[in-house]
RNA sequence: CGGGACGUAGCUCAGCUUGGCUAGAGCACCGGCUUUGGGAGCCGGGGGUCGCAGGUUCGAAUCCUGUCGUCCCGACCA
């Protein structure tokens, strides 16, 4: 009897694609919202996702010269004062300490006392901290470069919070580096724009397009904010990841001063990068399917895992030794320079419902070994990201496990790939424009647009009026564009080149 | 911070309009038996101060007032 085709979410992606992300991460169980406000629980196969992020991250970054530190989480009010684009940029979303202590209340409960002098904030990022040490740790051209990096977590009290992709606290790194001369600067915010590229392309197989931010969606406070742009399976934008490159205004806003070879006094060049537990958003909306998340395998918390089929006792103790053994054998084996991560998971559970949960949780590999395939000396192979099955004899499969895995992750990048592709799109017609952006159903929207290569001029009236009313933003000016000249589509004024136009995160 | 909706079991919800026996269902959970190669079936069981505080009433999940919280749509954002 075949049963109706069943997937593994409802809704799927086409009926209910916000609805569809937030049922992933419940199915896979990555994460939940806690009882705080716009604040999630990670739970550990989403923990564990992060720490293969930050593992590669981390190599990436002492391979690049780079040391980790550590800031405090409170940040006196004032600092954050002495830059005005960055006050102006971060105030509306800053959690504030203005008591350091607790007392009853006359109600029974508690009340704060002993308010502080000077209130402290929560760091929504650590620029003005981290900078005001940096002017104490300068004095001399010998002294340069500063080439820190910390693993944090920083609050920015959003209204609207999203799992993974917009939560009020959440967990990221910050690199912060201080330059004596603006060349060397500019060329670390782009060594470490691709840096997040290589990352995002090698490891979460999540084709990016890099490039830079125009004026209204700089950094606040930089001179320049580089950024990887991905188009998750709704042809929406992600900001995967940014580097900014902050010329002198941090550096003068917080005395960061050295004297150069000639004995004048400079202020520093800095630059600050960072990414955050958002590439888990990114990585569930890059890949996953209607049956749940599907992970690239350089990420995955477990490769492969081994699930044990047997009838009663006496087949049980046979079947076990035989994964077990099987076990170890793959786990004697690498991909991508790693152990391969082999899970036996003997739980006493249904097949079938076992079977689920590993799919919903995005396994690249599993392994069905029963009697039947004892016998043949065989497992019984499926994989995550094609549904494809088949048998395959045991050594056949250790040898080839590597492999199998390469080419998983080589597929899912080019699937992506393709997605942007097909769903990008050059345009020079401003009725073409307003038409790719506007969903048929206006109360319903659907999955619609995707990324369109358009001359603008940046910060035009005009421009901004037009892109607002389609909620359509300026992703970026794409670094490899065809330095084509030509006309803003929107006012006919002279352009230098295209930007990337999508509906964003 | 503006507009809308909703708070009943761990989860999703019914019941409320028209107040009335012991507050229900599905899923999940626990036990037993039969099962086990793509989400098992049957039987039994545990679990709720109906968000909170007042009020009306012989009687409130249901009506009234207040309050807290959550979600959605805007504005803001990694």
């Amino acid at each position: 009897m075949a049963k109706a085709k069943k997937t593994g979410i409802t809704p799927t992606r086409e009926a209910d694609y916000p609805e569809w992300y937030q049922q992933v991460i419940k199915a896979a169980d990555l994460a939940e919202l806690s009882p705080v406000r716009g604040c999630m629980v990670v739970k550990p196969w989403g923990w564990a996702i992060w720490e293969n992020m930050q593992r590669v991250l981390d190599g990436k970054f002492k391979e690049t010269g780079h040391e980790n530190a550590y800031f405090p989480l409170f940040i006196p009010m004032s600092y954050l004062e002495k830059e005005a684009e960055h006050v102006e940029g971060f105030a509306k979303e800053c959690a504030v300490v203005t008591h350091h202590r607790l007392e009853p209340d006359p109600n029974g409960g508690l009340r704060p006392a002993g308010k502080l002098e000077e209130p402290l904030i929560v760091r929504p990022t650590s620029e003005t901290i981290i900078g005001e040490m940096y002017a104490r740790w300068v004095q001399s051209y010998r002294d340069l470069p500063i080439l820190i990096n910390q693993w944090a977590n920083v609050v920015r009290w959003e209204l609207r919070p999203r799992m993974f992709l917009r939560t009020a606290e959440f967990l990221w790194q910050e690199g912060h580096t201080a330059h004596a001369d603006e060349a060397e600067a500019r060329e670390e915010t782009l060594r470490m724009l691709h840096v997040y590229a290589d990352f995002a392309e090698n490891y979460m197989a999540m084709p990016v397009i890099r490039g830079e931010k125009t004026a209204g969606e700089r950094f606040p406070g930089a001179v320049s904010t580089l950024t990887i742009e991905a188009m998750m399976q709704d042809r929406k934008a992600l900001q995967a990841g940014t580097s900014h490159f902050l010329g002198q205004n941090f550096s003068r806003a917080q005395g960061i001063k050295f004297q150069n070879q000639s004995g004048e006094e400079e202020f520093a060049w800095t630059t600050s990068w960072g990414v955050s537990t958002r590439l888990i958003g990114a990585l569930i909306m890059t890949h996953s399917d209607d049956d749940g998340l599907v992970l690239p395998p350089r990420l995955a918390p477990a490769h492969v895992v081994i699930l044990p089929i047997y009838r009663n006792d006496d087949e049980r103790s046979g079947v076990l030794d035989y994964c077990q053994r099987l076990k170890n054998e793959l786990e004697a084996k690498t991909y991508s320079g790693d152990a391969v991560r082999v899970r036996l998971d003997d739980r006493d559970l249904r097949g079938g419902e076992k079977n689920w949960q590993h799919i919903k949780r995005g396994v690249p590999l599993r392994a069905e070994v029963g009697p039947r395939d004892i016998e043949n000396d065989a497992v019984f192979l499926a994989r995550r990201d094609t549904g494809e099955k088949q048998g395959i004899g045991r050594g056949q499969f250790i040898e080839s496990v590597g492999d199998i895995l390469g080419e998983i992750q080589d597929g899912l990048f080019q699937r992506a790939l393709e997605l942007r592709q097909e769903n990008t799109r050059t345009i020079d017609d401003l009725q073409e424009f307003r038409e790719y952006f506007t969903p048929e159903n206006a109360d319903a929207p659907g999955i619609h647009g995707g990324f369109a290569l358009c001359h603008f001029v940046d910060g035009d009236p005009v421009v901004e009026e037009e892109i607002k009313k389609l909620k359509v933003t300026v992703r970026c000016i794409p670094l490899e564009g065809d330095g084509q000249a030509g006309k803003c589509l929107f006012t006919g004024k002279p352009s230098a080149g295209r930007a990337v136009f999508a509906k964003a995160y």
